[in-house]
DNA sequence: CTAGGGTTAG
């Protein structure tokens, strides 16, 4: 079922959209120009790259550089991105010749950009590099060049046009990328990739799934990208199921396709199905011993899922360690309240060359010490803080996460329990659809006279809307939460082997749901534990570990 | 030459 080949079917469709007279006068964005002014790859440019390809002396190229000016080529950003290329193989000092063609070009596209851009970062000084960086991508630069691009027509059309998106895509113009796509005369499976991720990290999977439905051919990159999407934006069990179909499918497997799976996993809270994709890892040589971001993943999955030993030993095994791993397990300990654990491998973290993450990092175990009233070492470590000078390349992915949340709608309060045959059970808030819910509901009407008398009130101030008090008990009284401890009080016995009964909830734990599973785990005997989307609350004989401070 | 990957903070 898995493999690791990574060759991919280049089959270019035309697409039908074109044959049908195009709309006029549609949202036009001034930088885009339309692909029938597009030009085939000139044979002449062709060939000069491939001469410079061969170069092996700075004196051959200064030859074929002569010749590209004779032929009137003194703009063609393919020729000279080659050129630079070369140049800096060769280790000529990039601020030497290479920056002066570079400043030659009128309008360096990307490619030309990028080659002196990679001539600073190896050579140094670095900081050019980043400062050149940041002047490519200001504001409109990207899709300015694009234009360049398209008019000079240095390249065939299907990598133009995926050239394109991907970079309309970075600059955060999605429209334009749309616009392109749907342009295109000919597309392939990687056109639609790019665009359906590029819906997915903007957190509107609805669209990405329009597109992937109507992709003709569906790889594995492509489903991979949709099981993921799903993981990323919250939405676990459509993950799990878009995985499913595309096993169903007879699409192969990879790695990548199983970390997508494991942080769905995560999310749920799904132990059995965590460690059947582990299963699956590591009998194809790709398990958390060998490959990295499979144990980084593991080990987030194994402490959201509550068991933090799991996690360590996942941790310890593994051959090769990076920033990912030491947080996912840092944090897991922080989340079950091990600080000290947590502290203890964040130092030994700074011994080795793996840095942490910058601000944040130290922003979450000052919290940490904070939370554990360790308030000296907390101060401590402020002040030892080593302060990074350059944060642009932050910027960055702050930006596009920014991107990705705005367009995200507020995701409605959900929990997961499993079952005893590991089935996954999920329960919405004010959800009537499971099949057990009338067996549910009375229960629940049960719990609820228990508690009552023993003093338990509902919160009515957990409920913000403006509505009477009897909606708001009612309101109150089918969070996804309670749905899901009747459920599992229903079908498990407190003899049951691990009769804990475990709750995942992907938004945080109201005041009111708190104090009745505090009051729960008293009246029924019951351990019961919620993991809401920052911590573990362990309720046991009507307390809850976190101290009801979360 | 082009497409998919793991953590956290607020």
């Amino acid at each position: 079922m898995v493999t690791l080949s990574r060759k991919f079917s280049t089959t270019a469709v035309p697409n039908p959209k074109l044959s049908q007279p195009q709309p006029q006068n549609t949202t036009t964005t001034q930088f885009f120009i339309p692909f029938s002014q597009l030009q085939q790859r000139k044979p002449l440019e062709s060939r000069l790259v491939s001469i410079l390809d061969g170069c092996t002396h700075l004196t051959q190229i200064k030859q074929v550089h002569a010749h590209i000016l004779r032929k009137g080529l003194d703009q063609c950003c393919y020729c000279l991105t080659k050129l630079i290329r070369m140049l800096t193989k060769l280790d000529v000092p990039v601020h030497s010749y290479p920056r002066i063609v570079f400043h030659q070009v009128k309008y360096p596209n990307p490619f030309l950009w990028t080659a002196l851009i990679r001539g600073y970062a190896v050579q140094g000084p670095f900081l050019e590099s980043v400062v050149l960086y940041n002047r490519m991508r200001s504001e409109g630069t990207g899709p300015i060049h694009a234009q360049t691009i398209l008019i000079g027509g240095f390249a065939s059309d299907l990598f133009v046009g995926n050239t394109m998106i991907d970079m309309y895509v970075k600059c955060g113009f999605l429209e334009c990328a749309r616009k392109v796509f749907d342009e295109m005369p000919m597309r392939n499976v990687v056109s639609w990739t790019e665009l359906i991720v590029a819906y997915a990290k903007s957190g509107d999977m609805g669209s990405a799934w329009e597109l992937f439905r109507g992709l003709p051919v569906k790889d594995m990159v492509a489903w991979t990208a949709m099981v993921t999407g799903y993981a990323q934006n919250g939405k676990p069990r459509e993950a799990l199921e878009c995985f499913e179909r595309m096993q169903d499918a007879g699409v192969k497997t990879d790695e990548v396709t199983l970390v997508g799976v494991i942080s769905a996993c995560a999310l749920l809270g799904a132990t059995k199905y965590g460690n059947w994709v582990r299963g699956v890892a590591e009998s194809y040589g790709f398990g958390p011993t060998e490959n990295v971001v499979v144990g980084s993943a593991l080990i987030d999955m194994y402490s959201k899922c509550g068991i933090v030993e799991d996690a360590y030993n996942i941790f310890e095994g593994m051959k090769e360690r990076n920033v990912y791993s030491y947080s996912s397990m840092i944090v897991g300990f922080a989340m079950h309240g091990r600080a000290h654990a947590a502290m203890q491998l964040f130092h030994e973290m700074l011994k080795t060359e793996i840095r942490p993450n910058k601000r944040n990092h130290y922003a979450c175990m000052v919290d940490l010490l904070g939370r554990a009233g360790r308030l000296e070492e907390a101060l401590e470590l402020i002040e030892t803080m080593p302060i990074e000078p350059h944060g642009r390349w932050d910027d960055v992915s702050r930006l596009r996460k920014l991107v990705r949340e705005k367009g995200l709608k507020k995701n409605p309060g959900c929990s997961w329990v499993e079952s005893k045959e590991g089935v996954i059970h999920e329960f919405y808030a004010g959800d009537m659809t499971h099949p057990q819910y009338a067996e549910i509901k009375r229960a629940l009407a049960d719990l609820l006279d228990r508690l009552k008398a023993k003093g338990y009130q509902p919160n009515l101030g957990s409920v913000t809307y403006d509505i009477s008090d009897d909606e708001k008990k009612l309101i109150l009284m089918n969070h996804s939460e309670k749905l899901a401890l009747a459920y599992g009080l229903l079908n498990t016995e407190s003899t049951d082997a691990g009769c804990t009964i475990q709750i995942m909830k992907n938004l945080r734990i109201c005041e009111d749901c708190h104090a009745f599973m505090c009051s729960a785990s008293q009246v029924t005997g019951r351990e019961i534990v919620v993991r809401d989307n920052m911590r573990f609350h362990h309720f046991r004989d009507g307390a809850c570990s976190c101290d009801n401070f979360w």
